[in-house]
DNA sequence: TGTTTTTCTTAAGCTAGTTCATCGTTCTGA
DNA sequence: TCAGAACGATGAACTAGCTTAAGAAAAACA
């Protein structure tokens, strides 16, 4: 059985459940063990899914025309997770959704969602929240995007999420970071060396 | 008297609401003109409202270290608009939103929406629906952001708001689509040239 | 445990996009 | 209606970040 004590909290901590609510909440999530590599969500497939890490690691990516790929999201412990286009509007995904480790979630189908926020106010707040806080993220992202260096990117993911990045492949953060992992290598080691000097 | 038929048609493709709800939301929102130049919201004090153009056209832009202005977004009749972070959240704006032209809008304030939002299920989705939304459009943006080439961004943009396109002030336009103005200048009059030969 | 595959580093050459400076044009507000 | 300010075009010099290539290190897995 899994420690689910951190989703109820992070439930707790958007908005405050009745006990019946949190009950019919927790019950309409599935626990599911990930493969290392396995794919969650594919190009081309609806997003059945939201998901939320109980352990673990993802990433989601898209493969451009010229073949690149380029990772739109990290998500560890705590995270949720999807490709939110595919899954708010239920269209063809355009995202792989990936296992970066071994990973346990819990998921909901966008079916039963949709049951839970049509049910009452209360649920409805917490999935309303949910998104308000997601858009409110992503537009943090488009400034930092447009306003800071690549170092400066790097940096302030390094400052944010220490713990995190020790465990991303770099290739991954670098596209994440908007530059190759060429550029982010050469970042990396010119610091270490202002540090020597 | 502003005529809201365009509102109520934004407002009904997102969620239907009873004759009692439609009129609740209306009466929440106050109409209100503001001169080209004019600032809603400006770095420092809480966005008290969300707002939805009736007519003109507004940009939100942030200052960087070095002065350099960034527009974050754009928004013409029947966008909403607001600094999201700083709307939801409550806190400090970071943001400036700026009239480009005279303008006329209707604004509802943080508290009344709260209030509307906790008053009743049809209500709740609706601005959940606008919540969710907004999110997957930031995600598709910061997709683009990082998959795209300067060019290729422009060619979208002009493809998707042909119209827009024409009422943007060129630097304000390059900012939003992170070039400078005068490599988006140049950009356009390759493009005039190609055209020509 | 060894071998295969994936990831990371380094460096040289390159280019998409920037910076700076200047000039012509178009607003705009009094 | 006109003077000042804001905006856009252009070109030359520059640079942040990319490409390519090849070897070293690390991780995966049989």
């Amino acid at each position: 059985m899994e420690d689910l004590s951190r989703f109820i909290e992070n439930i707790n901590h958007k908005t405050r459940l009745s006990p019946e609510n949190m009950g019919r909440l927790m019950s309409a999530f599935q626990v599911v063990k990930v493969k290392r590599k396995q794919l969650l969500i594919q190009p081309g497939f609806v997003a059945k899914y939201r998901i939320y890490i109980l352990k673990g690691a993802f990433h989601s990516y898209v493969i451009d025309d010229k073949g690149n790929e380029h990772t739109i999201q990290f998500a560890v412990e705590d995270w949720w997770l999807s490709d939110y286009n595919s899954y708010i509007h239920q269209t063809p995904a355009t995202q792989f959704v990936e296992a970066l480790e071994n990973s346990i979630i819990l998921q909901i189908d966008h079916q039963t969602e949709q049951e839970l926020k049509d049910a009452n106010l209360e649920l409805a707040t917490l999935f309303r929240l949910m998104a308000e806080h997601s858009a409110a993220y992503l537009a943090r992202r488009i400034v930092s995007n447009l306003t800071q260096s690549a170092e400066e990117r790097y940096n302030d993911f390094v400052a944010k999420y220490p713990k995190v990045v020790q465990r991303l492949p770099q290739y991954a953060l670098a596209s994440y970071l908007n530059m190759t992992r060429e550029f982010l290598s050469k970042i990396r080691n010119d610091k270490v060396r202002k540090k020597v000097n």
